[in-house]
DNA sequence: TGTAGTATGTATCATATTGATATATTGTAA
DNA sequence: TTACAATATATCAATATGATACATACTACA
């Protein structure tokens, strides 16, 4: 049954690693989970509330000077109801590739478009490769000694396989391209 | 500004190769998109009424006997809209790998949860990559004759690079997560 | 010292989309 | 003949996006 609505179930994994507050859980979609998942704010602050609601998450004071602050916390009830949902078996993994999309309608556009887009695609790809690798090195030296990042670190390796290949694609694609008169 | 909805140039491309009904759109979403875009009925059933009433598209009656049918064709306006928005540089290429999200929370449900889910994901992308490859041969068979299908064929060739780097990757995951005591 | 730009932080809202479901007919396999 | 899968259109509550508004703090640099 489920229907966990998948917004809750990334903040509270991300609460089960730290305490955060919205903007920092924002933050993380668009670093440490940028390559897998994202969020915006419209969805994140209204979950917040409502798991606050549902005791699934505590909310404290945190301001400081005059910059307003709210801290959340995950609570007991929080974590078993990640756990239950971590259980679940994965319902659906989905792709947005806009780069893809207006590539297999290239007919209309023309090979010059087809590899402007690809070559947009790849300096964006070698970009992220190169955080990636250097996040990958740092995650293996401390998993060496302390394993809590190991799931981490399995993400990143997964982010520098996959990129990879789409690097190996760049190329041949546009050499497919390139090939015709 | 552009702000084109999505939806709406999916099926313009889409319409841009052949004729078809909202249900076989929705049906194309699901093969040869399937691996790197997808929509619902929902949206793409107001999407087509909205293209006619704008002038992108035209529908036309195919019933046949008693099953009724609405049968769409994209205008002049609607080819020069999509090839105004296939120049346009790629703004989003965005992932959901409910996979990923779910290891990375991996501390709170331990190796054996982890190891579960990656042979889930394994075996649906190995049965996908075998599909990709028979795709790919065909592709290949009729570019090497006509290369209307050669976009097609890149996008194939896009699945099957990046399926075959999961599963290296799935492998590689699992040897990590075993060598655990 | 001012001031411009970036980062931190909370919050809302129109619009877009999902996911599920309702309805109905046709084709197929047991 | 009966049940199930496929074809086909359509709606809608629940969700999520993307953009923006607002305010403070830090940093650089002229």
């Amino acid at each position: 049954m489920a229907v966990e609505k998948k917004i809750d179930c990334v903040i509270l994994g991300l609460l089960s690693h730290e305490d955060l507050t919205g903007y920092e859980i924002k933050k993380r979609m668009d670093t440490s989970l940028k390559y897998f998942w994202g969020a915006s704010y419209g969805s994140i602050y209204p979950a917040l509330s409502d798991l606050v609601k549902r005791g699934l998450a505590v909310k404290r004071d945190g301001s400081e000077n005059n910059r307003s602050k709210i801290i959340y916390s995950i609570t007991d009830e929080g974590r078993s109801y990640l756990k239950d949902w971590l259980k679940l078996p994965v319902e659906r993994d989905e792709l947005r590739y806009e780069t893809l999309l207006k590539l297999f309608f290239g007919n209309e556009a023309g090979t010059l478009q087809a590899i402007t887009h690809i070559d947009a695609f790849e300096e964006k790809i070698e970009n992220e490769l190169k955080y990636l690798i250097g996040a990958a090195d740092v995650l293996r030296k401390i998993t060496s000694q302390d394993d809590t990042h190991k799931y981490y670190l399995l993400t990143v390796e997964f982010g520098i396989k996959t990129y990879s290949a789409y690097l190996e694609w760049c190329r041949e694609a546009k050499n497919m391209l390139n090939e015709e008169n």
